[in-house]
DNA sequence: GCCAACGTTGGC
DNA sequence: GCCAACGTTGGC
């Protein structure tokens, strides 16, 4: 069974519309450096999950698209490149890169984007993980329900 | 730009 | 192991 999520990204530095214009539509989820976002991704994210990529930190956070996970937890390279903008010093001097990402693939927009405050105005999506005050993990764990009601607000039929 | 909430760090 | 200080996130 298909899990889905919600995985925050700033559109100044990579929105939906880049992942889009990727090759294949699909990136790698560079970056992540909390360990609980990690987890998830290590150890619960599966190929086939359904992904509403979200904006935040901008004039109007929403969420804009859906997206598919198309490679599993696998090290997050990055870590470990000096001059790189998510290079761990501390991380390398261990030895150890306890990073990781997973590959998203672009699937579609949403018609709308649905902002945060029409999710606010939504009773069903009052318990979504996301409205919850000062979350700042970039990835959530998002219901069924709740992912098909955004759908919904975004115009989009199931 | 402000600031509340949260995670991390480091001194003790 | 506590906790104050600090840095970051992200809504507003």
């Amino acid at each position: 069974m298909a899990k889905y999520w919600i995985m925050k990204t700033e559109p100044d530095v990579f929105s939906f519309d880049d992942l889009k214009k990727s090759p294949r539509k699909t990136t790698c989820w560079e970056g992540v450096r909390n360990y609980q976002a990690r987890n998830f991704m290590r150890d619960e994210m599966k190929k086939g999950d359904l992904v509403l990529v979200y904006h935040s930190n901008t004039k109007e956070p929403a969420a804009v698209g859906i997206a598919e996970i198309v490679k599993e937890g696998y090290p997050d390279s990055h870590a470990f490149e000096k001059g790189n903008k998510y290079f761990d010093a501390k991380a390398l001097k261990r030895g150890v890169n306890p990073w990781i990402m997973v590959d998203i693939k672009a699937k579609e927009d949403l018609k709308k984007p649905v902002t945060r405050p029409m999710m606010m105005e939504e009773k069903s999506l009052k318990d979504m993980q996301l409205l919850a005050r000062g979350n700042r993990l970039s990835i959530l764990p998002v219901t069924e329900k709740e992912f098909k009601t955004i759908c919904r607000l975004g115009g989009l039929s199931d």
